[in-house]
DNA sequence: GATACCTCAAAATA
DNA sequence: CTATTTTGAGGTAT
């Protein structure tokens, strides 16, 4: 009985999490398409979240818009990080793009009173301060719209009503913290941190000298660790490895001794664990060199060595045969090298490509890694994979490498390849079968195909690609990647990628973030080893 | 429903 | 580079 609750509650917070992925997914997209196109508004004026944000709306595409949620948003966790006051609309977070106070209407509530749901902390206000579990927030109104001091005193009216009735009725409000961030594209970045009680609301003269109303918001406990603490302590973290300082804990700065990109940190505060440092690094996986080449006469980006890095010449996006190999309407990777969409298998620019290999646009696994990700050891997962970095939706992470054998080969006939968590790996072998990766690629970019009106586009007709013919052996020589974790919601997956004229029955098995992913959030992905 | 007024945005400009 | 201006979205109350 109790388990079959469980497993109900679990089956409900995959649906959930998947929704509010999807969600946020089609943001994005509609986001990203109102931003190209600029005819609608003078190039200037631009607001291509407000636009997107519009569009769902219209479509009835954003979440938990016909109740107004006090408390928990379901599939929303403490950490999430969102890049737009507007996504968290999308999500049902917060219902204002600006105010900072969200609350469910008096008409709304049976007692006839205002109840807050939610509030944006920015740390613009005077009388503001900010230990974490204890928040000290001032209420809206006396001041000018884009900031500045108190010029009239505040009132009990709206948005501070609604939080004087939550401690009157001492119920959970929503905070939503904002911090600057380079890697959002509006250099701010909103995580959500919980739900806090408010202890007290006083009124009184703030700094500007003007009658302010001020609220002091305390955690509950219980809840996963601070969004915006850990965040901090990620930010600080990433600042000393830079600096080459080594922070207690830590087994290495590098596991991968200078083979990756980025340095891979192990961390163990858990146990005297110390395997991952006890096996050969693998990069790279290596492949059998194809018995002859398997396109004769392969050409791409022959026009011109310089044309893969102006995205409008003949190699990119309509001429290179990589990308129209790839198929699906156009090129796999944008100019930032995120992965557009997911797809059966990415075909990027190889050793006989004529284009160069660091800027051209489709070569963005051959690149390596650009986050910074850290091995640890936790009590639940044994050992993971987090990121120290923010990561955006359809960033390249890594390559999962390990000693390829033939799928035919004898030794996976007795290997038990359901490498699920919690079973070491001399039990399952360590044997990943490719084959057995849900095709969680179809998620990655169709969402937003599936709702967005045509606008010329063909539907996406795919290359097709043979199964993987080999299986990965991790029990000798991997990458960190064998430490990442599985889930059936996931964050992050698994795409095929062939490079110029490699076989195509070896694809190198690429993992990309399918989702927004805050720091210090461990990564998952789908190996597909249960129902 | 139409309207006025509100707001811890975001982008462009000075 | 920061400070300021510009523009304007959805929500709320009337």
């Amino acid at each position: 009985m109790v388990r079959a609750r469980v497993a109900a509650s679990q089956a409900d917070m995959l649906q959930v999490r998947n929704m509010v992925r999807r969600a946020r997914l089609i943001f994005e997209a509609l986001r990203g398409r109102c931003h190209r196109n600029t005819e609608h508004h003078h190039a200037g004026r631009n607001r291509a979240d407000m636009r997107a944000l519009s569009a769902m709306i219209d479509g009835e595409l954003c979440l938990y818009r016909d109740v107004r949620i006090v408390g928990p948003v379901p599939g929303v966790l403490v950490g999430d990080a969102f890049n737009y006051r507007a996504e968290l609309l999308v999500v049902g977070l917060h219902c204002h793009t600006q105010a900072g106070i969200g609350y469910v209407p008096a008409s709304q509530v049976s007692e006839g009173h205002p109840v807050a749901t939610s509030i944006v902390s920015s740390g613009g206000y005077l009388d503001d301060h900010d230990n974490g579990d204890v928040l000290m927030y001032t209420g809206s109104g006396g001041r000018p719209r884009n900031g500045g001091d108190h010029l009239s005193d505040q009132e009990f009216q709206r948005g501070n009503l609604a939080l004087s009735y939550s401690y009157n009725y001492d119920v959970e409000v929503r905070v939503i913290r904002c911090h600057d961030c380079d890697a959002s594209p509006s250099g701010k970045l909103y995580v959500y941190d919980g739900l806090y009680k408010v202890q007290s609301t006083t009124y009184g003269p703030g700094k500007s000298g003007r009658e302010v109303c001020r609220f002091k918001l305390v955690r509950l406990p219980g809840q996963d660790a601070l969004g915006s603490n850990t965040w901090r302590a990620a930010r600080d973290l990433t600042d000393a490895l830079v600096a080459k300082i080594r922070p207690p804990g830590y087994l290495t700065m590098d596991m991968s001794k200078g083979k990756e990109a980025v340095p891979v940190p192990v961390r163990n505060t858990v146990d005297q664990d110390v395997s991952p440092l006890e096996f050969e690094y693998l990069a790279c996986s290596e492949f059998p060199a194809p018995p002859k080449p398997v396109r004769r006469g392969h050409k791409c980006c022959i026009y011109s060595k310089t044309a893969c890095s102006e995205m409008s010449s003949k190699c990119a996006p309509s001429g290179c045969a990589c990308v129209k190999r790839s198929g699906g309407g156009g090129p796999a990777y944008s100019a930032d090298g995120t992965l557009v969409r997911g797809r059966p298998v990415v075909y990027e620019c190889g050793a006989r490509c004529g284009c160069p290999p660091r800027s051209c646009p489709n070569r963005v696994t051959q690149r390596g890694m650009k986050h910074r990700l850290e091995v640890f050891r936790s009590k639940e997962t044994e050992w993971g994979v987090r990121t120290l970095d923010l990561i955006q939706p359809g960033a390249f992470l890594c390559e999962f490498t390990g000693d390829v054998l033939p799928a035919d080969h004898p030794r996976i006939a007795n290997a038990n390849t359901n490498a699920s968590t919690g079973a070491s790996m001399e039990e399952w072998g360590g044997i990943v079968d490719p084959r057995k990766f849900p095709p969680r690629w179809r998620e990655w970019g169709d969402a937003p195909a599936a709702v967005l009106p045509d606008d010329g586009e063909e539907p996406p007709r795919f290359a097709q690609c043979p199964a993987p013919g080999y299986v990965i052996d991790v029990s000798k020589r991997r990458n960190f990647a064998a430490y990442i974790s599985h889930s059936r919601a996931p964050n992050a997956f698994v795409q095929l990628v062939v490079r110029g004229d490699e076989d195509e029955s070896c694809p190198h098995l690429m993992v990309f973030a399918m989702e927004t992913i805050p720091p210090m959030r461990e990564l998952s992905i789908d190996y597909g080893v249960d129902q």
